[in-house]
DNA sequence: GATGAATGAGATTTCATTCAT
DNA sequence: AATGAATGAAATCTCATTCAT
């Protein structure tokens, strides 16, 4: 019961991290205020994340891991439909969990930006020591990719069932898609989630176009 | 010409910020270290940005600025060819812009990003006193439109000389384009700036994916 | 009987307390190791000893009563010897006393540092809350005097009988053989407990004067 | 003359951490304080001295600094005088410096104890990181030996022009008075720095013991 | 305008000490 | 009583920013 009392109380941190680091941003959070909300002291807090970096990838771990959550909910709930259907269910999914959080969705764009250095060699510079050393940094790497995997396997599904038509292959596809709803989100965040119309547009167009094309892309016969 | 001198100094500063913030990002660069790249001190280096973010500012109005003249002389070289042409010229060119310098991207990225909070109310802490005073900053609101307006005055373009069949608005289909590119370009970064295959796909073909589709949505009559 | 095994614990822990504050110095002693080596744990370690000044006059006390035991088992020893000879043993006592444990030394010392506080007025900043506090501490004052007084009682007699010629109060004489053997073993720590030669000089031939002068001191008829 | 601004502001540092590790003692001494007392901020404060410790160690530098001027000019005082004499001097001069500035005495007493360390091996554990690092601790073991060296000189000058008798090595005498003196500042700060009485004697009868005897010492043909 | 020094804010750490169970 | 977790105070450090010269 002692793990579970950790984990309880590592959560309750994360929480709070959220609302701070939600309401100022990263650099303006200051560890005493996360603390003071988690109802704890700097110490404490200190005691279960290590660095403002560790906590800040613990938000993005638990980013990830509810997106990964609502993906395969998604999946099994839309197992009797057709691959296209649970893929677009996918998609849309994607934009309502990111447009429900938009930490979350700053906290994943940040980190598949970072993760870049670890691949490419270059800018290795951002990947701070703290972060290098952060226990939910590592552990993200080990669920980073099931998003892609997810969404690849059931365009392989519509493939397969003839809902889908497009002859691409499955992962260049998620990856199209994926490009497509991070750039919406990114313009939804200039748009202040939603709430201004941009340019006298009302963002929920924008988002119906998304869709649309989505959709339009999965159900040409060419590519 | 003490102007002039001015001037030119203030260049070397951005360019030495450019090298800076590129390696290690806004977080970890030091003022230091920029006034060391441009040969001057920290103080100097004060005297010229009043602030890191101001600083920051001044990157991204370069960042902006250089994207302008390149529209307006994508648009005045494609002037004889027809909307459609111009247009996915723009698109393009707006890809391979970022692709050629990825802080670029990033500080664009960013600056929409911020502008929310303006309009949105919402999160104004992440707006600090210092990004609200900045002169760059304050440069930037006048001309950030100016991209969106030169695409969406093709497509218009392109609709009036029948080369553009889509008839959505054309403001619309120019941010849908820009959601589309700023996720490739997220994309494009996570893949160590296309360096290393994402899923075993080599980045070109995500990009030549993305001017297919944007080339077919243009061309569609229903949209 | 749960009160003598409450006193053999407080035994284990002054001895624990002994080791490290023998090893770093009270400064660099934590209570975490003290309760390590007394094979408890930190909080019933504070359950004995309240604070860790309490804990170092705990020590101070064991190191005093110690002393006066050996004093007084000293003087019993030499009843049927002269006041000169029997007075010589305590002070060669003294001597051996506290090279074979430095740390008493050094802790008594610090006591006697400490408490002039307590009269002077002065300083009284030193005197922490903890430490008046301490019920060891309160303990040391009704002991402290008695190696003085029972030194000045030896001298006091080789006076009567003789064998001390010296004319000066007891009590003077016995103060300045406190200090001389004190500076002994300050000199005597400075040479890492009499290991090294100090400027090529043996410790012992340093120890062999302190005596020789002491005896000379009682034997001279004029002070 | 950017050095001896240096100097100076070092100086004024040390004077304002004379004062509150005297009011104090080091361990209740705050850095925050020194620096309030210096007139300058923490992170100032620690741009000259790298820890407490080192600060610590520049009082103990200044304190062995000053008591060598002493030594040397009482030196050179009294080269006209008999080697006894200058002997005598400095033995008073000792106990006068020391008197005057208690928290020298305890500094330099400290010191002496610390570096036992570093000779005898043991006990290593005392002589922290921030110890070790500090630079005046570096320069006082070039200094340290200088009383007792100078000390040494006189007697021998005395032991030649006769006014000496005592045919024991000059470095066993001057050991030998140090250590008495050491002993005589303990007893002082125990009383207050002689403020009050220790067992109905003042202070001050003990200091002339310890000079008549010093002087009776140098004085006996035999040792 | 340029420079070296200083400031202030906040991150991080270490411990003595205390609390809840 | 004993334990694991938490607290509070202060040391230490890093930087953006400012001041004095």
């Amino acid at each position: 019961m002692k793990e579970t009392k950790r984990i309880i109380k590592e959560k309750n941190i994360i929480d709070a991290a959220i609302v701070i680091f939600g309401e100022v941003g990263f650099k303006n959070a200051k560890m005493e205020d996360i603390a003071k909300v988690a109802g704890i002291t700097k110490v404490t807090l200190y005691a279960y994340f290590q660095s403002k970096e560790n906590l800040y990838m613990a938000v993005t771990f638990r980013a990830l891991t509810e997106l990964n959550q609502m993906y395969e909910h998604t999946v099994s709930e839309n197992k009797t439909k057709n691959g296209l259907e649970s893929t677009m269910m996918l998609f849309e999914g994607f934009m309502s969990f990111f447009e429900a959080n938009f930490l979350f969705s700053e906290v994943l764009l940040e980190y598949f930006s970072l993760i870049r250095s670890t691949s490419s060699g270059k800018n290795e510079a951002r990947l701070t020591e703290a972060i290098r050393e952060s226990s939910y940094f590592q552990r993200l790497q080990g669920i980073h990719n099931l998003p892609f995997k997810l969404t690849a396997r059931e365009i392989e599904r519509g493939k397969k069932d003839g809902s889908i038509k497009n002859s691409r292959d499955p992962m260049l596809l998620t990856l199209y898609g994926w490009t497509c709803v991070l750039g919406y989100l990114k313009v939804l965040a200039a748009s202040g989630g939603g709430m201004i119309p941009l340019f006298k547009f009302n963002i929920q167009e924008l988002r119906k176009l998304h869709i649309q094309n989505a959709r339009a892309l999965f159900t040409v016969a060419v590519s």
